[in-house]
DNA sequence: CCCGCTCGTGAGAGCGCTCTCACAACCAGG
DNA sequence: CCTGGTTGTGAGAGCGCTCTCACGAGCGGG
C-alpha cells in the first residue's frame, strides 16, 4: 500500500484535500476555495466540505500551501548576541515580547534564533532564503556584518532594530532617538550645575554606542565646552563593562561630578563602581542612564535614565516588516521614535 | 514568462535545483544527492554540483523538501500564559533559553509562540498539525486543557514541562521533584524547630502547584503532626499572589512562625507583606521559596529556597522530544529531575 | 429566441524537491 | 567468456496544495 508514517506516532497518514472533496462530493478546487474562505462558493458546497473537514480532522498540509504561494506565513526574530547577553538584558526581552504580541494579532508565526558563531549564521541564512520564514527582525547588528544584505539579496525582506553602520541607504530600520537621547541626558547634567560631566560609552561597533557618545558630545559642544577625551570612558551595555570602564575613568579623573552611561545595564555598574569609591550617588555624582527598564525604578538609589519606547520599538519593526512582506507601496526605510528623560533620584 | 514574483522584492525568481543541476550538466536526483550530502557520488560529480550551487546562490527551497520528506526541521516552543507573565517569570526565561541552545544545537529551529486565548490555541493546532514543526514544547499546562492530547491524536509529538493533571497515562513530560522540595523545605522549617510553618500555594490547577503542597503536607504528617488547613493559603507563583496570600495568612493566624512559598516569586511578596506587617524575616518568620530564579539570591535578606535544575529541564525536555522525532525506541515517558535545598538567609 | 453576462465548478498543470527503481558501466571470480 | 555483484546515474513518479482556465447553467435584455 503506502509507505511506512514518517510523521511522529500516526497511525494513518494524514488526511489530504483530496478526501475532504471526495467525502464532501466537490472538486478539489471547491474544496480549496471552501477552506481558504474564497468568495466563489455555493453555500451547499460549503457546508458539505466543512462537514467532510470536520469528520476526518482534516489539516491543511502547509508545506504543500507554503510551495504554492511562496509564503510561509511566519517570521524570524534574529538576535546576534550571545544567549547570555539576549536573557540577561530587559531590552532585547521587551523587544522580543512586543513583537511576539505583534507577530501573533497579524495571524503569523514568530522563529526565534540566537546566533554566536559565524556557522550559525550560514545555518540561518539557508534556513531563511529556503522560505521557511516570509521576514526577519534583525537585533543587535554589530560593526559591518553584511548579514542583511545578504538577506535582502536573497530576497527575503528584513528590518533591523538601529540604524546599521553600513548599507544604510538600502536598509530598512527602526530606531530610537539616540543621538536626541544623549543630547538630552548630557545637558540635563550640565544645565543642573555640572561641570565635569563625564560619559561611559557603549561598544562603539554598534550603532547606538556611537549614537549616544554624539550625542554627548554635542551637547557638550552646544554648551560652549570642549570635548575632553578624559572624560570619556568606552565599555559595553553590560553592569560589568560599564563597572570596569567608571573604574578607569575615576583613576583619570577622580574630579568627575556626572556621568551619563550608555545604557542602564551599564549605568548600575557605575553606579556599583562609584559605591566602592565611596561617592555619594545623586550628590556627589550625578548618573544618567539610557533604556529605562524595569529595575532602573527599583534601583538604589532610582537610576534617572533616557526612556527608550521599546514596546514601540518592537511593534513599529514589525509591522514594517508585516507591510513590506505584503508588497505595500510608499513604505518609508528609516524610522525613528523619540526617547525622553524620566528623573528619578540619580540626576 | 512566469507570474510576476511574490516574494520580497526579490527581481527573478529563486533558482531552483532543475538549474543547478543543468548548469553542472547532471540530473536532479544527482544534484539533490551532492546537495544532501548523500554518499553515493563520484567526486567529479560533486564538485560540478557544488560549484554550480555557488555560482548561481542556489538554495534549496524548505517548504518542497518539507512537502517530500515530512519534515520541517523546526519545533515549537509554546506557552500557555499570558505574554506578562512569560516575560516577569525567570523560570520561563530559563526554559526558552535551554530550549533554544538545545534546539540549535541540534541544527533545528525553534518557533516561540504565547498562548492566552481559545482561538490561538486552534490557530496553533492547524499550524503545528499542518507539518510547519515536527512537534512541540509545552510549558504551563492548566487545568484539564486537552491540547497535548489534541496534538498528539494528530500526529504531532508533544513533550510537557510538567506533569499533566489528565492523561498522565499516555502523555510525555519532564518534571521537577515537586512533592520532593515540598518535603525538604517544610522538614527544614520543622526540624529548625519552627512549629507554626504555614505555605502559600501556588495555583491548585496546575500540577507544580498541587505536588508542592502535596510535598508540604506530607512533610507535615511524617513529622507527626495533623495538617492544618488554616495554615495554608492558596496563591499563585506571582509576586503579588503571594503577598496577598500571606496578608490573608497573617490576618488568620497571627502566630505563623515560618512559610514555604510555592515560588521564589511568591516568597518575594510573602516577604514584602511580612515586613509590611512588622515582622522579621528569618527571625520572627522563615521563608522559604522554591525554584532559585537568579533574583532570589540578590534579595535583602537573601532567599532561602528550593532549586530547580531549569537549565536541565529545558535541555531534558528538548532532548526527549527531538528523540521521539527521530523515532528512537525505548524513551522513557516521565522524566523527574531531583531538587535541592540552598540555604541563605530567610530559613 | 438568442446573445452576452455572471456565477459556480472541475480539470489539470504546476510549485521544487526526494526517492524509488532500472540500468549502464565496471570489476573480480569461476 | 559469462556470471554476479558493486557503483554511479537518470527517468519519472509523486508529496498536497493553489490557481488558471474553460465550461455549463442560469438569467435578464434586446
Amino acid at each position: 500500500m503506502t509507505t511506512a508514517p514518517r510523521k511522529g506516532t500516526r497511525l494513518r497518514p494524514a488526511p489530504t484535500l483530496e478526501e475532504v472533496a471526495a467525502r464532501a462530493g466537490v472538486s478539489r478546487a471547491t474544496a480549496s476555495r471552501v477552506l481558504r474562505g474564497d468568495a466563489k462558493v455555493s453555500e451547499r458546497a460549503r457546508d458539505l466540505v466543512l462537514a467532510a473537514a470536520r469528520e476526518i480532522s482534516y489539516v491543511p498540509n502547509l508545506a504543500a500551501r507554503t510551495l504554492v504561494t511562496g509564503r510561509s506565513e511566519s517570521v524570524a526574530f534574529l538576535v546576534e548576541e550571545s544567549e547570555e547577553r539576549m536573557f540577561a538584558d530587559p531590552f532585547f526581552l521587551g523587544m522580543l515580547r512586543s513583537a511576539q504580541e505583534a507577530v501573533a494579532d497579524a495571524g503569523l508565526q514568530l522563529v526565534f534564533t540566537v546566533i554566536n558563531r559565524p556557522e550559525d549564521q550560514e545555518r540561518f541564512l539557508a534556513y531563511a532564503a529556503g522560505g521557511h520564514v516570509d521576514g526577519v527582525l534583525l537585533l543587535s547588528l554589530h560593526g559591518r556584518d553584511q548579514l542583511p544584505q545578504r538577506l535582502e539579496a536573497l530576497g527575503v525582506p528584513t528590518v533591523l532594530s538601529g540604524r546599521p553602520l553600513s548599507g544604510g541607504r538600502r536598509l530598512w530600520y527602526v530606531d530610537a532617538d539616540n543621538v536626541g537621547g544623549g543630547e538630552l541626558a548630557t545637558t540635563h547634567l550640565l544645565e543642573s550645575g555640572r561641570t565635569r560631566v563625564a560619559t561611559v560609552a557603549g561598544p562603539l561597533d554598534m550603532c547606538a554606542g556611537q549614537d549616544r557618545l554624539a550625542g554627548y558630545r554635542s551637547a557638550v559642544e552646544a554648551a560652549g565646552r570642549s570635548y575632553d577625551e578624559s572624560l570619556v570612558s568606552v565599555g559595553d551595555f553590560t553592569p560589568s563593562g560599564g563597572h570596569a570602564a567608571a573604574l578607569r575613568l575615576l583613576d583619570r579623573r577622580p574630579d568627575v561630578d556626572a556621568i551619563f552611561a550608555a545604557s542602564d545595564l551599564a549605568a548600575f555598574g557605575v553606579v556599583r563602581a562609584l559605591q566602592e569609591r565611596g561617592r555619594k550617588v545623586g550628590e556627589d555624582v550625578a548618573v544618567i542612564g539610557f533604556d529605562d527598564i524595569p529595575e532602573a525604578a527599583d534601583q538604589h538609589p532610582p537610576l534617572t535614565t533616557v526612556k527608550q519606547p521599546i514596546a514601540a520599538l518592537g511593534s513599529a519593526m514589525t509591522r514594517l516588516l508585516l507591510d513590506r512582506i505584503e508588497g505595500r507601496r510608499g513604505l518609508t526605510r528609516r524610522t525613528v521614535l523619540p526617547v525622553e528623560l524620566v528623573l528619578r533620584e540619580t540626576a
